[in-house]
DNA sequence: CAATGCGACTTGCATTTTGCAAGTTATATT
DNA sequence: AATATAACTTGCAAAATGCAAGTCGCATTG
């Protein structure tokens, strides 16, 4: 189901669709943070471990909201909080997550062990359908750790 | 083969990692113009459809070489042009440039018409396949059309 | 073989985006 | 009532981006 266009776009391909929505250093993060780590509030996103600063974060989540990505609430029990949801079109996004962590981890030195990411890209069905249950059904447990800060598996 | 860690880093997740590389409006761009228009040079890259200025092109290209994602070559035959092509890390970006297609054409309103991008979706291993053995054989035939430009099927 | 053209870039700004530090506001907690 | 906390704003400096024009080898052509 295609949303309308939002401005005037560079063309029509899809992938540079994509980008333009996607396509900075950390709009995917975020989505990350949705989507594997059970984050969902302004709070937990900026102690993510990037050191996004709040002025970004708050223009990002505006536009991932815009972008039909992601939905904000306010909780119910504590009126402060925003808690932020992936939508559909949102979780969606994770077979471009998982392969951008395949390959960032297979090219890259990173913090996350190589046999972890080879079990993955082996089960990558398993791996999607693991994190679309935890979409769906609300459940908040992260599918991964935070790999590796600095040099040691610490962040 | 991990590469060596080329600046400080926000932290060891990999898609983090993925995204210092990637995480702008034109590196996959670039990257999906060599992998599935089978363009090589400055000039192809620049008429793409885009309109990608050309100082950030040759910062680009400079970066993606740098990052091991690209390689640069004086033709043989003609002196002035430089031919661009992916390495093994750059073409293992396939399966999140179909991803982003797919996501891109699922969810947005793009020149790629559906019936197209779901039998792609519906057989990724051989969409990858394909593009791998074009790379491997430096067979330049597009692997896809330039997807609609404007809103005709023009570009 | 001089003149013109082309390909791949630079360079010099103007504009936009990012980043940083320090607020602000509306709840909650003590 | 005082303090703390969550989610932002705001102001300003720094960096990235975009645009138009220019450079510099080569290559082609009359």
């Amino acid at each position: 189901m295609p949303g309308k266009p939002r401005s005037r776009r560079r063309s029509g391909c899809p992938v540079s669709i994509s980008l333009e929505m996607l396509g900075d250093r950390w709009s995917l993060l975020i989505i990350r943070d949705l989507m594997v780590r059970g984050f969902r509030t302004f709070k937990e996103f900026q102690e993510s471990g990037e050191e996004i600063s709040t002025n970004i974060l708050a223009d990002r989540l505006e536009k991932l909201e815009a972008s039909g990505i992601i939905t904000a609430q306010e909780d119910k029990t504590d009126r402060r909080r925003v808690n932020y949801r992936l939508t559909e079109k949102g979780i969606d996004l994770a077979p471009v997550l998982l392969e951008l962590l395949i390959w960032g981890a297979r090219h890259e030195k990173t913090g996350a062990p190589c046999a972890v990411i080879e079990k993955m890209a082996a089960h990558r069905g398993e791996v999607l359908a693991e994190a679309r249950r935890r979409w769906r059904e609300h459940d908040p447990t992260p599918l991964l750790p935070r790999f590796g800060g600095g040099d040691a598996g610490l962040n």
